[in-house]
DNA sequence: AACGCGGGGAG
DNA sequence: CTCCCAGCGTT
């Protein structure tokens, strides 16, 4: 077993709150507390905890209670569809499955409510199938120990994070190794001021031995979506096309792309503004399904329109110009990251 | 992949 | 005050 497993084990033995749920591994009460748990502070929860449990002492008991009722008991608790789909489970449990809770990850997760992560709860805690949790404790303690800057709101940092879980989870006692991981981001590997005096994996966290902690885990966030309307001018001459190099200034900073061409956003104007920039007269022949498909390919939206010169302008023979409009809704980071690569190509 | 759900805490 | 949290269902 790895030894950052066994401190886990060790550290949560010793130093796990004594909460009502934790005291049986009965599957009713185990999921009962993961629902109400779901985005819920545990000190906000254990008051419903216990009221549930009190007026619904057994999956039949919350089966046949009718919504409102169970509304009510939810009051104040907020996200009130887990109330609705909590009572829906109950007897999805005790229609299908003789009121006996499914005992795998894969029967938990058709439960009305039971998703990924409460799933692998129940069924690692009351059934001690080796799932692993992965929930907002588990990517922090996670992302430290591994010093990964793998972004969590992405699903490289989820895969990353499950991966790791698998590494380390005991087949012999998954419910408390993922109990463990959750208590210690709770109790001392927190977002803010974390504990790593305290912290029982201290001499295997990678974050700690490098400092720095406090900067993961590592979120992408919401990328603002900004609609950009670009008209290109692209020259092409024999098998080469002009870039330029982007000024200092602005967006894409020191990247490569095509001229750009500053006129108004209807094709005739587009036409004229060509003409006189090129010195030559012009005329619209064909949509590029090459050029189309070369930015689509990069999951940038855009409208391609091929301008033809009707005399071959400033280069001379055998060059050819085509104006490339291109509307992108794609976050502005991350057109960055497409401009060079795309440029790159072409040169 | 993006959004809505809700109360509570942080800034 | 606004922003953010974090699992799940829906679209």
């Amino acid at each position: 077993m790895e030894k950052t497993t066994e401190n886990l084990l060790i550290w949560y033995a010793k130093h796990k709150r004594n909460l009502p749920w934790r005291e049986s591994i009965n599957p009713y009460q185990i999921w009962l507390s993961e629902i109400i748990l779901q985005q819920t502070r545990v000190d906000q929860g254990t008051a419903y905890y216990l009221r549930f449990i009190s007026a619904f002492p057994t999956v039949f008991d919350l089966a046949k209670a009718d919504e409102e009722s169970v509304l009510k008991l939810w009051q104040g608790l907020g996200y009130y569809s887990r109330a609705r789909n909590l009572r829906l489970a109950a007897q999805m449990v005790v229609e299908k499955f003789n009121g006996q809770f499914p005992t795998s990850y894969d029967l938990l997760l058709t439960l009305k409510g039971v998703g990924p992560y409460t799933a692998a709860a129940i069924a690692s805690i009351a059934f001690n199938e080796p799932v692993p949790v992965v929930d907002g404790n588990v990517f922090r303690v996670i992302s430290r120990l591994m010093a990964s800057d793998l972004p969590i709101d992405r699903p490289s940092g989820l895969k990353f994070t499950r991966e790791q879980m698998l590494r380390l989870i005991p087949s012999n006692e998954p419910g408390n190794f993922n109990q463990a991981v959750m208590e210690l981001g709770a109790m001392v590997c927190k977002p803010v001021n974390p504990d790593c005096n305290a912290c029982p994996i201290q001499t295997q966290c990678l974050a700690h031995a490098s400092k720095i902690t406090s900067n993961l885990p590592v979120k992408a966030g919401k990328q603002k979506v900004t609609a950009l309307n670009i008209r290109y001018a692209m020259v092409i001459f024999k098998d080469q096309i002009m870039v330029r190099l982007r000024s200092e200034k602005g967006i894409w900073q020191g990247l490569y792309d095509f001229p750009e061409l500053t006129f108004e956003h209807d094709e005739i104007g587009c036409l004229h503004e060509a003409e006189s920039l090129f010195g030559t007269k012009m005329t619209f022949v064909k949509r590029s399904s090459t050029f189309t498909h070369l930015l689509s390919h990069r999951r940038i939206s855009a409208d391609v329109f091929v301008l033809q010169a009707e005399q071959l302008p400033i280069i001379g023979k055998d060059c050819q110009l085509i104006a490339l409009s291109a509307l992108t809704t794609v976050p502005v980071p991350r057109l960055v990251e497409k401009m060079l690569p795309l440029a790159e190509n072409l040169i």
